[in-house]
DNA sequence: CCGGATGCGGTACAAACGTACCAGGACAGG
DNA sequence: CCTGTCCTGGTACGTTTGTACCGCATCCGG
């Protein structure tokens, strides 16, 4: 995700900085987590895979973080903060560009096929992360506020398509999206903008065109 | 799941059967490791675990599962099962009572709430086991069928109540009903009923109206 | 230039894990 | 009743786990 400049700490920059300041090497652990998690769900975390996965040594992982629930905490925290960003970024970005249907439904379709692409870790990671988040509360926190922006931002964007009911509609909107998503992903096939705009584009023209 | 009744086993009821059939046993193990999963994630599944929760010793679980991975298969293949089973059950014993949106909505009302009700624990892991699934080719084909069984129950329905278009509205309705429950499970809160039922009567409603 | 503080690598250890083994109890066929 | 087969309970073992510890390398304020 946030890719740092390699460049020299502060002053001097004559050697490769030899040490990592600490900020980058808790960033490099939470997002080895990410990718394990990923790939083998929570079950495959543990501190020498994440160690390993996030090239420092075993005891980085315990020094910079108390206990391995501490890691998987700061891995959804980081999930939900990338998600919430993205999400963000889509809707600032491309929501004047939304004045109707068509326009939502591209935009819909390309967020989806998008992060199916090229983020497939990632949105694996956050529905292992999700269900764990119901497991401790202060995730719950966390996870809920993910959940709140998200249908924030959807309603904004079925206000401008021109939903009749935009809060309601965007709780069904995010919804359906979490559910398409979710089936992408255990059942991992080519075709998601083919298969899903359909559906994306039934939903939004039914939902408008009811009072 | 399965209540067998707990009658002698063959021909002599004099003492309690101190042994159980081999199938109650492996019944036994897999229901204790679907409720181990539901609580504590696939990472809580261990072979003492299971043993403790089901009531068996440990070499039980070593004896009739050749390994972990073996058991957690089959806990997979029975919560699609019952899922699917559930469903029939549900459509085939009310649906000729479907005939408009409003009786629709309250049978995947009650479905819902029904379920999150009393089979919390086995819908949670049936979140957990599809996450799994995506892992195993083989369980890849059971979570498949899974897959188009609901959608071709839901096409039914959909078709009585009035959907124009039941096969791309299945799709649809089942996406969002997964959604949703998968909100519910990692975000508990009472009134499932009333939280749900505006958003599926909106959706049904718009989607039949719709052509 | 240098000394205290900060963070890292390597190692250590108890607990828990998956799995294998074995002696014995229960059952079915005769 | 006996006998072979199936299953169980208890135990054992090697591996992996989370976490703690301890010197040493690196950095920063003077």
């Amino acid at each position: 995700m946030r890719q740092l400049p390699s460049a020299p700490p502060s002053r001097t920059s004559r050697r490769p900085a030899r040490r990592l300041p600490p900020d980058e090497i808790r960033a490099a652990i939470v997002e080895a987590t990410i990718r394990i998690i990923g790939r083998g769900g929570t079950a495959a975390v543990t501190h020498r895979a994440v160690a390993e996965e996030a090239g420092v040594s075993l005891s980085s992982t315990t020094y910079h973080f108390a206990s391995k629930a501490e890691i998987v905490d700061a891995a959804l925290r980081q999930v939900a903060a990338n998600e919430i960003a993205r999400v963000e970024a889509t809707t600032t970005a491309a929501l004047e560009h939304v004045h109707d249907i068509d326009s939502l439904v591209d935009l819909l379709t390309a967020w989806l096929d998008d992060q199916l692409a090229d983020e497939w870790l990632v949105v694996r990671a956050g529905y292992e992360l999700q269900l764990e988040a119901e497991r401790s509360p202060e995730l719950e926190a966390a996870h809920a506020e993910w959940g709140t922006k998200v249908q924030e931002l959807s309603a904004h964007a079925l206000e401008r398509a021109g939903s009749p009911r935009p809060r309601e509609d965007a709780h069904i909107l995010a919804a359906l999206i979490d559910g398409l998503r979710l089936e992408e992903i255990t059942h991992p096939r080519p075709g998601v903008a083919e298969r899903n705009r359909p559906l994306l584009d039934r939903l939004l023209r039914a939902l408008v065109a009811q009072s």
